[in-house]
Parts: structure tokens; C-alpha cells; sequence
RNA sequence: CGGGAUGUGGCGCAGUUUGGUUAGCGCGCAGCGUUCGGGACGCUGAGGCCCCGGGUUCAAAUCCCGGCAUCCCGACCA
């Protein structure tokens, strides 16, 4: 593509409505205008690189088995009042009437749409599995788009289902579509998680996000240094602290703490620190009083107790059920206390020292509370918040937390929509049942968001040769001197000869000076930069630019078709 | 939805506090000339419902009221 024809304007200043570095250099770079809030314009270097990521979602998806199909946007509300989440999107979805005022959805997925597609067509055990995907515009009215493609209303979704005949079918159809995964954000340059989501609510469902880590990412995640463990803060564990032998710590003792708000202020009145101490939380479960007992520098995870206790219904006490029950001593439980039904530890809390805890009376605390003697747990789990440096659960190594972009997920849905919407077959006895439904989301345009986080520099865009626009930028420099013809017509060859070996070429063919062209190839961010100018081409070389390492050397003019040819061909 | 900020040629901004000629600057755009290896320079020029509506005033980009839009923090969220 001749620059001089490309419909492209690049901007030299940050778009003042940006703050990210992703957001800021699509614009910059003149790959997206925004329209309305989360909403874009798709210029010819943005689509092209739209495209090119979607078309590796289509190969691995090809590759994995799904077939591509293209479903409505425009979706009937009926078929959301079916399956019940039109209550349950609520405002998030845009609603729009036809002439006969009847009411459809702007797609913000397509589960439903498949769903009936699938019980229209297939109804017995021979027909399954399939796998459907597509790659087509979703719509969500965000409370708050943000940082451009990152979250908009309108954004580009790959969105695949399985349809099984039993859950051991659904297992296949899942670990398929988690390998293809894994292929697709490698291909795209990511350095990604796949993550465990929390998966308490919905039964035994399985879930997994796919976290390509970025400091602006909105979902913090928990992942191990020394082996593939990940997992989201709230379904995050840690390795359990073995049982060791405790020491008597003394007689317990009674120490007045009047006006001491937070743990901290305690243990600097006891001359002690907020590790030594001991949390009392109190849950309700299932109407009774329990208590979760972690050492006082940490966190009670929520999940995790309520993870404990499932089917239960677990909630952390409010300051409606302290005003309820008077005699429970607020900010002053001891892990003994009498109201408890029952109490589960920390594993952390086998420690060898005895505990600083509450007293079971207001403004005291007692020091020397020993494991066995005061108190023993009716369970021991890992309840607490996991923090940087705690230790994997799977392998002992350290943890750490970051932040992501969630580019994928991956579900196991069950029946659910098959139930609401009647995809059912009969099994070789003739009887029937719900098909067993997995989904599968990959978020195509917020990976762009997601590759120019993780690949760009203060000049501007590198992208990873898999989805860059074009594989080479050529830059001509002519001159005004004598040679400028020469080089000209080189330059022109060299176009044409990449071309004819069927290399992207961007060519910057324009009449500029000679650094407006440079700060634009390193701001649109080709892989590989040629610049060919009247000193080089009087030796007889161009020069050759990596973006994403700055690289520099020399390749032979008469070569350069043929080494560029093979060069784009190896790294794409 | 709560909190904060912003809205002025295509883009980035100044001017608003303290109302007063013809609303400025940089980039970009057009023309001419010089220049030509890391965002060149000079001259000339085009381009503005100063977000919208109402009000105050002799006079409003500027003050007041109402609305809309955009961004940030939070809440929310497949």
C-alpha cells in the first residue's frame, strides 16, 4: 500500500480523552476514531489488523473442530424473556423497536439464538456433538466504557458453543476449545494466565479467564512464578501450613484495650504486631453464628468460607446483625466464644506460639490463647485473601499477584439453555434429554487493546508480525540531489519486487521530510522497517530496522527482495 | 448511579477568575519559495453555531439557571 493514497492521518498529540497507552496510540496511529462513547470507527490500518487477529481465531477454532456461523445481532426480546436474562441484562443490553413496535436486542452474546438454531435442527444422540462459533459485533451498554477498546459498547467477539450428548462430552468440548486458547494468544504475542474463576454459585460449572497481564488490567489474579497455577483473588488458595507442635505459651491473661480501633492499634498498645493476633469474623451460615478465625495481618476471603460451608448460605455478619444480637461482642470475639455453633481456622493459625485475640467482652483482649487449650477449630481450610510471596498451593512456590486483561473465557454451561429453550435429543434407548452446553468467548478487538499494551515504546507501536497490518515499512528517502530519480525508481522496484513475492509492504512514497517518515514507522509499528535513500543506494544497500528491538544492519540491494521475502515469511 | 474534571477551527491548547474592539497559539490543511537521513524554515491563505437552550446586561466564550456530551475514580459487570 502506497502511504501517499493510504487513508490515514496520524496525530502527533495524545487525544485528549485518552489515558492509556493503547487507547492512546490506536488513535495516534490512526487505527480508530472514536464515534460515541465506547463506540469506533475502524480505519484501514485498524482493520487490518482486526482482521488479522480474527483470522487466527478462525484458523484454531477451524482447527479445533467449531464451525463458523454468523447469527443475528438484531435478536428477538422474546427469546431473551425464554431464558430469563432479559431481566437479568437489564440495562446493559440496547433495545430497539421495529415498525411494528415489536422489541429486539442488540446482541450482547448469542447462547439463546444458538440454542433454539441447535434444538431446530439436531434432536438426536447420532447429531452430537457440534461446536458453533462466530465472529460478530456484540453490544453492551457499559455504566462506563473505558480506555478505548478495552471495554466498549460495541466491540468485535468470537463466540463459540458445544453442544454434548453427556458431561464427559462436554469435558472434551471444553479442554479442545482451552488448547485452542492457548494457541490463539500465543500466536497474537500475549504474555497470558489461563485463570480458575470462582465457580461457587452456579453448581459444579467450570470456568476459566484467560488474563493477558497488564498493569492497566481491570481484574487483579493471583499466579505462580515456578509453575502454570493461576487463579482469580477470589478463588486464589494457598499451600496449607503443616501441623507443628505448640508450645505452652503461659496462663492466659486479660489485657484492658479501651479505644482501640484496628488491629494494629492493638498490637502496638501490646508491644506485639498484627501477625500475633488473631481475627474472630463472624459469618452467618444458614442462620447460625460461625466463626472464621485468621491471623490478624490478613484478610478473611469470603468465598473461600462460603466455598467451606456450600450448599449453605454464608454471609459475612453486617452491622444489622450486630444491632440484632447485643451479646455478641463486636471487634472483642475470641475464637471460643460461647455464641459460635461452630469455627473454622486458617491453616496458618497452627502456630507454635500462642494468640492475641478478643475476649468475648467489649474493650478487652487476651494474650496467651493456645491452640488446644483455649480453642480447637471445628475445621481447618484456607480462608484468607492470598497475598504476594504466600505459596503456591500446587507447587510451593511464590505467588504473585498482577493485574489483566481478560481477553477469553472459557465455560462449562450444563443445561441451563438447553432446558429453557428445548435443545433436547433422544438417546439410543429412546429417551430424552437436555444437551449439555459449553461457551466459549474471545474478545477479538480487546485483544488489540491488549497487544498494544504489551508491545509498544515511547516512539510508538511494535506489533508482533502475526497481526501486524503489514510485515515490511518501506521508506523511501529520494532527496532533491541527483540521485533522487534512482532512488525513486529503486524504491519502486523494491515495492514491486516484495509485492510480486507476496510480502505487505507499506510503502511511504510521500513527499515528506525525512523525519515525519521515520516518527511514523516507528508510531504504526511494522515489524520490520527498509529505509532507502541516495547514500545507501550508492553502496549498493538498504537498511534494515527491527521495531520491536531497534536492530539495525544492512542488507545487499541486490538481494533484499529475496532476504525481506524469506524474513516475512519465517516471523509471520 | 455517587464523586471529580472538561467542552473554544480537523487535533492539542490559551483566553473565562475581574463581561468590553476583529477570539488567539501550536500542529495539521492549501499556495509560493528555500530545505531534504530522525516530527525543517519563511511568507501568504482557508477554516469558528466558543457544546445546546434560556436568562442577566448597553454588551456574554466569560456571569446565572437548565440540559447534553466526553473523560477519570468508585459502584456495577460475560
Amino acid at each position: 500500500m502506497r502511504m501517499s493514497s493510504l487513508f490515514l492521518r496520524t496525530l502527533r498529540d495524545d487525544p485528549a480523552d485518552a489515558e492509556v497507552a493503547s487507547h492512546q496510540l490506536m488513535v495516534r496511529a490512526g487505527l480508530i476514531r472514536r464515534v460515541s462513547s465506547g463506540i469506533y470507527s475502524w480505519l484501514p490500518m485498524g482493520n487490518r489488523v482486526l482482521r488479522n487477529v480474527a483470522q487466527i481465531v478462525r484458523d484454531e477454532m477451524d482447527e479445533a473442530g467449531a464451525q463458523e456461523v454468523s447469527l443475528p445481532i438484531a435478536q428477538p426480546l422474546d427469546l431473551w424473556k425464554q431464558s430469563g436474562r432479559d431481566e437479568m441484562y437489564g440495562s446493559m443490553m440496547f433495545r430497539v423497536q421495529d415498525r411494528k413496535e415489536n422489541w429486539y436486542a442488540l446482541a450482547p452474546t448469542a447462547e439463546e439464538v444458538v440454542t433454539t438454531l441447535v434444538a431446530g435442527e439436531y434432536s438426536s444422540y447420532r447429531d452430537l456433538p457440534v461446536n458453533l462459533y462466530q465472529i460478530n459485533w456484540k453490544y453492551r451498554d457499559e455504566l462506563r466504557p473505558r480506555f478505548g477498546l478495552l471495554r466498549a459498547r460495541e466491540f468485535l467477539m468470537k463466540d463459540a458453543y458445544s453442544f454434548d450428548a453427556d458431561l464427559e462430552g462436554l469435558q472434551r468440548s471444553y479442554d479442545a476449545m482451552f488448547a485452542a486458547y492457548q494457541r490463539v494468544f500465543t500466536r497474537c504475542g500475549l504474555t497470558f494466565r489461563s485463570v480458575k474463576a470462582q465457580s461457587g454459585e452456579i453448581g459444579g460449572d467450570t470456568s476459566q479467564e484467560f488474563m493477558a497481564v497488564a498493569a492497566i488490567g481491570e481484574d487483579a489474579f493471583v499466579w505462580c512464578e515456578q509453575c502454570d497455577y493461576a487463579a482469580n483473588t477470589e478463588a486464589a488458595t494457598r499451600r496449607p501450613t503443616p501441623e507443628v507442635s505448640i508450645v505452652d505459651p503461659g496462663p492466659r491473661e486479660s489485657v484492658h484495650t479501651p479505644d482501640m480501633p484496628g488491629i494494629d492499634v492493638v498490637a502496638e498498645h501490646l508491644g506485639t504486631t498484627a501477625d500475633l493476633l488473631m481475627k474472630s469474623i463472624a459469618f452467618d451460615v444458614d442462620g447460625d453464628l460461625v466463626l472464621a478465625l485468621v491471623p490478624g495481618d490478613r484478610e478473611v476471603n469470603e468465598f473461600a468460607v462460603a466455598n467451606a460451608y456450600a450448599p449453605a448460605k454464608v454471609r459475612l455478619y453486617t452491622d444489622a446483625d450486630f444491632a440484632a444480637h447485643p451479646e455478641i461482642p463486636k471487634g472483642y470475639i475470641g475464637p471460643d466464644f460461647d455464641g459460635a455453633t461452630r469455627t473454622i481456622a486458617d491453616s496458618s493459625l497452627r502456630a507454635p506460639h500462642g494468640w492475641v485475640t478478643g475476649a468475648n467482652r467489649v474493650d478487652h483482649h487476651d494474650r496467651n490463647v493456645m491452640l488446644g487449650r483455649e480453642f480447637t477449630p471445628t475445621a481447618w481450610a484456607e480462608i484468607v485473601v492470598v497475598e504476594p510471596g504466600d505459596r503456591c498451593p500446587s507447587c510451593g512456590g511464590p505467588l504473585r499477584i498482577d493485574r489483566g486483561i481478560e481477553v477469553g473465557h472459557v465455560f462449562q454451561l450444563g443445561d441451563k439453555y438447553s432446558k429453557a429453550l428445548g435443545a433436547t435429543y433422544v438417546d439410543d434407548s429412546g429417551s430424552e434429554h437436555p444437551m449439555v452446553m459449553g461457551c466459549y468467548g474471545i474478545g477479538v478487538s480487546r485483544i488489540l487493546s491488549a497487544i498494544v499494551e504489551e508491545h509498544h515504546d515511547d516512539h510508538g507501536i511494535a506489533w508482533p508480525a502475526s497481526i501486524a497490518p503489514y510485515q515490511v515499512h518501506l521508506v523511501m528517502l529520494p532527496g532533491r540531489g541527483d540521485g533522487a530519480v534512482a532512488v525513486l525508481a529503486t524504491a519502486e522496484e523494491l515495492y514491486a519486487g516484495l509485492r510480486d513475492r507476496g510480502v505487505e509492504v507499506l510503502f511511504d512514497d510521500r513527499d515528506a521530510s525525512p523525519g515525519v517518515k521515520f516518527a511514523d514507522a516507528d508510531l504504526l509499528g511494522m515489524p520490520i522497517q527498509i529505509t532507502l535513500g541516495g547514500k545507501g543506494l550508492a553502496r549498493g544497500i538498504v537498511e534494515r530496522k527491527v521495531r520491536a528491538t531497534g536492530e539495525r544492519d544492512e542488507i545487499d540491494l541486490a538481494n533484499a527482495v529475496e532476504i525481506l521475502a524469506a524474513q516475512a515469511a519465517a516471523q509471520s
